[in-house]
DNA sequence: CGCTGGTTTGAACTAATTCAAACGACGTGG
DNA sequence: CCACGTCGTTTGAATTAGTTCAAACCAGCG
C-alpha cells in the first residue's frame, strides 16, 4: 500500500515501473478500483488536503515521489507546470467519465472486452495501433473490482470469449487478441471523440 | 441542447439559473448522465479541443458563457484563475470517482437514496445541514440515466421508501425526508473523507 | 509431494430489467 | 368547464444478467 484514503496528502507520485491500482472502499468492505496507473502516469492529485483514494501496488513498482512542498517550489519556478497539472487532471476526469459510462450502461461482456483493449493500448507506450498481445499484471479480483463485477463473471466472460475464438489466454495472464475487429465492435463504446 | 459531444469546444459555461445535465451516449442509443450542474457550477472544461459531453437543459436555464479566447485573456490577466480551474477540475474528478463507486458497487436502493441526499445538499446554496425537503427538477428518466438504472427501478425504489415511511413525495417532484438518519445510514457510501 | 492462492466451472438464486398495462397530471380545444 | 390526448409515472408479471455459494482445478513453491 502506497497511500491510504483519508490520510493527509503530502506527495504526488509518478509511476516509472510496474502498475498501481487506485481504490475506493466503503466501511462495509465493498471496494471499487477507480483506475490503474502504468509507467508514465501520475496519481494522488495535490488539490486536496487528504488523499481521496487508496493506492496499492499491483506488481513490484518503482515510483517517483514529489513532496507537496517541493511541488509548490516547482510551481513557483515553472508557471507552465500548473497548466500541465490542469491538463492531467482533465484527462483523468475524461477517463473517469468513460468509466462511468462503462459501469452504468454496458454489459459484463462489453466491460471485459473494453478493459482488455483499453489496457492493451495504454501499456504499449507510444505505439498507436492496438497490440495483438497484452499482459495483464493484475489478478481477476482487480479486474472485477475495476469493472463492478465479480471474479466469477469476469472468468466466465473470458472463457466464453475463448470458446468463441475471439481471444486466447496464455500462461501468466497474457491474452492474445485473435479476432480484433470483432473485439473492437463489441467494445464499441461512447461515440468516439477525437482526443 | 446547449453543447454537443464531439463538436469543437469554443466556450465554457457557468450555470446561474436552473439545472443542466451532462450526457455521454453511444451509437446504439444508450445514454449515461455523468453529472448535473446547478447554479454556481461550471461545465465544458477548456482542456480539450472538442466537447466530451452533451449538455442539455433540464429546466429553463440561465447561463454565463465565457468564450475560449476571452478565457485565454483572463488567464493572462489573472494567473490565479488557472489554479481555480485546476481546483474545479479536481473537484469534478472527485465527484466522478464517487459516481464510479456508486455505479460499480451499490444497490439500486442505495443509489437512489444517495442521489436524493447529494442533490439535496448541493442545491441548498450554503446552508450546511441536509434539508428535509428537496425539489427534483429532472424526470425519472434522468435520475435513471444518472444512476445506471431503469425508470421502473427508480420508481419502485421510491415507492418502497414511501411505503416504509422514510420519505414522502409531494406534488411536482418534491421529496420530503421523513427519517433522515435512516436515509443517511442507507446512503453510507465510501469512507467519508474530510473534504 | 502437498499446500496455498488464484482461477474456472456448475447450480441455484436474486436484483434488476423487460414487457405490458393502468394511472394521473397537465394543457388544449371544443 | 369538461372531455380528450399526451406524456410522465407507477404497478404488475415474467424474464434474465449477473451474483452467490460450492466444489473442482491448476500452477507455483517450499
Amino acid at each position: 500500500m502506497i497511500i491510504c484514503e483519508g490520510e493527509p496528502a503530502t506527495s504526488i507520485f509518478n509511476v516509472t515501473q510496474g502498475v498501481v491500482k487506485l481504490v475506493r472502499s466503503s466501511s462495509d468492505g465493498r471496494t471499487q478500483i477507480v483506475g490503474f496507473r502504468v509507467p508514465g502516469e501520475f496519481f494522488a492529485t495535490p488539490a486536496f488536503e487528504r488523499h481521496t483514494v487508496t493506492a496499492v501496488a499491483v506488481t513490484d513498482v518503482q515510483l517517483c515521489r514529489f513532496s507537496r512542498s517541493r511541488l509548490a517550489g516547482l510551481l513557483r519556478e515553472y508557471p507552465d507546470l500548473l497548466a500541465r497539472l490542469f491538463e492531467m487532471s482533465s484527462a483523468q476526469l475524461l477517463a473517469s467519465e468513460d468509466q462511468v459510462f462503462l459501469l452504468g450502461r454496458r454489459t459484463a461482456r462489453e466491460k471485459v472486452v473494453t478493459f482488455l483493449l483499453d489496457f492493451s493500448s495504454r501499456t504499449l507506450l507510444g505505439r498507436p495501433e492496438p497490440q495483438r498481445l497484452v499482459h495483464l499484471p493484475m489478478a481477476r479480483v482487480d479486474i472485477a473490482d475495476f469493472l463492478g463485477l465479480t471474479i466469477e463473471t469476469v472468468s466466465r466472460v473470458l472463457s466464453s470469449l475463448v470458446r468463441e475464438g475471439l481471444i486466447t489466454v496464455g500462461i501468466s495472464r497474457s491474452v492474445r487478441f485473435v479476432d480484433l475487429p470483432a473485439l473492437m465492435s463489441i467494445a464499441g463504446g461512447p461515440e468516439p471523440v477525437i482526443r
